[in-house]
DNA sequence: GCAAGGTC
């Protein structure tokens, strides 16, 4: 048998997936695929020439560094797996390509069309063959006609973006490791003990994204607001009506306002208003979407989600599950999908449904990506599939086929309403047509009534109640409300940042319940020494560097030796200042060296001594006593009612306790 | 051991 690859043209692909794809497109079907090395391989030829398409499985080059210590500027590229436990996955690929490509006497890189997927294939080629003979292959989608297109059209290395690709991985590598580190000599000085720790562009604004989220409802002070509820009685059934203006903020004047209504006895229809609505289906699902769903519904993690699409995946039941995108080309063959689909039971009448329209158009959305449709059920049916992941299928089958559906379509009844001069309102809501909803039904729509009045009309009122309620701090974040924070700020990627939040959980600077003692510690540390991390703007300007790297504006070369100028000046600044300090004098949160007489920290230059944290309590719950001395409350009384309401905020009634302490002590003897 | 980025 002759060997594989004499002289051949080797195809790079990113992962066996796209390598299947790719050769079956160009080859037109006629590839032969097989096994080499355990990795899957396709071999063909065109017009004489041998072709063989080899995957790799995303990065098998990964930059690293023999060198101990700060600040270290030295590092190389080298095989992942061996130096890595966890990655012995790659040695396959490794093998595969250090068999075939060196027989090869020329190279298409045909990875993902992204900066990635750039360096991806270069760094395979570079280590085994000439990059000079490599063409680039450059798709969108991995459709046989893009797919033929691309193939035909080969382009030049895109030497560029490989080289903001390169200037990307080394300025990441610079910052993380510099700073790590860093952390963990400052950790070790400061306790004694050794301890993983870790920074990053991506990581560390998340982190203090938690510390501040945790900060702020931690020292939240509640004002009172007074709603005058009012119901009225309709044919023997009685109304709550939905008040149409802001609370009162001062209970006097809800009282009054009270007195009022219920002395006028009478409520009086303003406007009743009809409409139709109508609700367009849901976007095609993206993968931040998806995992969002996936944790309202089912309150399962984001890491795991996309654990389960990638088994999903690979399973062929679904689509590429690491997209941004909100689309579905026509091209994907939507009809014959559905069909499928409807061989499962669940789906069957609604996939009728679908399939009974002339053309489907899905509701595509806004987001975009530059390799990959919107995920989509590929129309393959399923065996077994485990709990977790018969419902992950099911939302992608379920959003897969509403976004094909008729919007669902809600009548709705507003009535204005005036009592004593204030503006309330009643809503009807009545769902004529599901639509969509039928397919995709994770959306409680509640169904209400109104009664059948007439502008004009006057109503009797039933009961007026004063009710209190207090105003509310910021939700807390949760894994997949840090996953749409970190979309919303353009940091990570669909493939890590699910994985960046896990990070942040596994080193214990943030869990169930927020911030920890040592996510603070770290917080402050790098706010301290490193501030620059921590900001969304280092990865703007990370990409302007990127961006002009690939117009050629830029050289890779200068962008990572100012990156050693600005991280090697912080970290001499930051072994200078560690070098002669008692752990005392670190000024760091979450280190209890004594200063504030509540937690320990250190305190910042105030009145009582405390530390930020305490202080910023404090400071809230003098500002926010302006609102309920208006009210009548006395400062006592006010610290009294606070320490009771669970709304307030932890370090909040950490300060009370220790006021009402205090001045105790202080007129007591 | 430490990043972020691919994918198994
Ligand atoms: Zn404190």
């Amino acid at each position: 048998m002759s060997k594989i690859c004499n002289d051949c043209i080797a195809i790079v692909a990113e992962k066996p997936r796209a390598a299947a794809k790719i050769a079956s497109a160009i080859s037109h079907g006629r590839a032969k695929k097989i096994l080499y090395k355990g990795v899957p391989i396709w071999i063909f030829r065109i017009d004489g020439e041998e072709y063989v398409v080899i995957p790799s499985a995303g990065h098998l080059f990964s930059i690293d560094t023999n060198k101990s210590g700060i600040p270290v500027f030295e590092y190389k590229w080298i095989p992942r797996h061996v130096v890595d436990d966890d990655y012995k996955h790659l040695e396959r690929f490794y093998k595969a390509f250090s068999e075939i490509l060196p027989r090869a006497k020329a190279y298409i890189n045909a990875c993902d069309y992204d900066i990635e997927g750039s360096l991806i294939g270069y760094m395979i080629v570079k280590h085994w063959g000439d990059v000079r003979k490599m063409k680039r292959m450059k798709f969108s989608s991995l459709v046989e006609d893009e797919l033929r297109r691309s193939f035909r059209n080969l382009g030049p290395p895109d030497i560029d973006m490989i080289e903001a690709g390169l200037a990307r991985h080394e300025m990441d590598w610079i910052w993380g490791i510099n700073v790590s580190r860093a952390l963990m000599m400052l950790f070790n000085k400061i306790s004694g003990e050794r301890r993983v720790l870790s920074a990053g562009r991506v990581q560390t604004p998340t982190l203090f994204e938690v510390v501040r989220n945790t900060i702020e409802r931690n020292t939240f002070v509640p004002t009172p607001l007074y709603s005058v509820n009012i119901y009225i009685e309709v044919a023997g059934k009685r109304y709550k009506l939905e008040s149409a203006e802001e609370p009162f903020k001062r209970k006097q004047l809800a009282e009054e306002y009270a007195r009022t209504a219920k002395s006028s006895g009478y409520a009086v229809v303003k406007n009743v208003r009809r409409e139709v609505l109508s609700y367009k289906p849901p976007y095609p699902f993206n993968l931040g979407d998806l995992q969002e769903e996936a944790h309202r519904i089912y309150r399962i993690s984001p890491a795991r989600t996309l654990k389960i699409l990638e088994d999903l995946y690979l399973d062929s039941l679904i689509s590429y599950p690491r997209t941004n995108s909100q689309k579905l080309p026509a091209s994907i063959g939507h009809r014959d999908i559905i069909q499928s689909i409807g061989r499962l039971g669940d789906y069957r009448s609604i996939a009728l449904k679908v399939l009974r329209k002339e053309i489907l158009t899905p509701n595509n959305g806004p987001m975009d990506d530059p390799a990959h449709p919107a995920i989509y059920p590929t129309g393959e049916i399923p065996r077994r599939l485990e709990k977790e992941h018969a419902k992950i299928y099911d939302l992608v089958v379920r959003r897969y086929l509403a976004t094909f559906m008729d919007p669902a379509v809600i009548d709705r009844v507003s009535i204005d309403i005036e009592v004593a001069g204030r503006a309330y309102k009643l809503h009807g809501t009545k769902i004529t047509y599901k639509g969509w909803l039928e397919a995709y039904p994770f959306y409680k729509i509640e169904e209400k009534t109104v009664p059948n009045v007439k502008p004009g009309d006057r109503i009797n009122i039933a009961l007026v109640r004063i009710a209190i309620s207090y105003t509310r701090p910021e939700a807390p974040h949760n894994k997949a409300t840090l996953l749409k924070w970190m979309e919303s700020q353009g940091i990570g990627t669909e493939s890590t940042r699910a994985e960046i939040i896990e990070t942040l959980f596994r080193r214990k600077y943030v869990d169930g319940s927020g911030a920890t003692d040592l996510g603070l510690m770290v917080y402050s540390a790098i706010e301290k020494y490193f501030p620059d991390l921590s900001r969304i703007d280092l990865t703007r300007s990370f990409e302007e560097m990127m961006e002009k790297i690939r117009r050629g504006e830029l050289r890779r070369e200068h962008v990572v030796e100012k990156t050693k100028i600005v991280v090697g000046t912080a970290i001499e600044r930051f072994l200078k200042n560690i070098e002669n300090i008692d752990p005392s004098e670190t000024k760091l949160l979450g280190i209890k060296t004594g200063g504030c007489p509540i937690c320990g920290y250190a305190s910042s230059n105030n009145e009582h001594g405390f530390c930020p944290i305490h202080e910023k309590a404090y400071e809230k719950l003098v500002e926010v006593y302006k609102e309920w001395a208006k009210d009548g409350y006395g400062w006592e009384d006010y610290l009294e009612k606070l320490s009771k309401l669970e709304i307030t905020g932890t370090a909040a009634k950490e300060v009370i306790s220790f006021l009402r302490k205090t001045q105790r002590k202080g007129s007591g003897d």
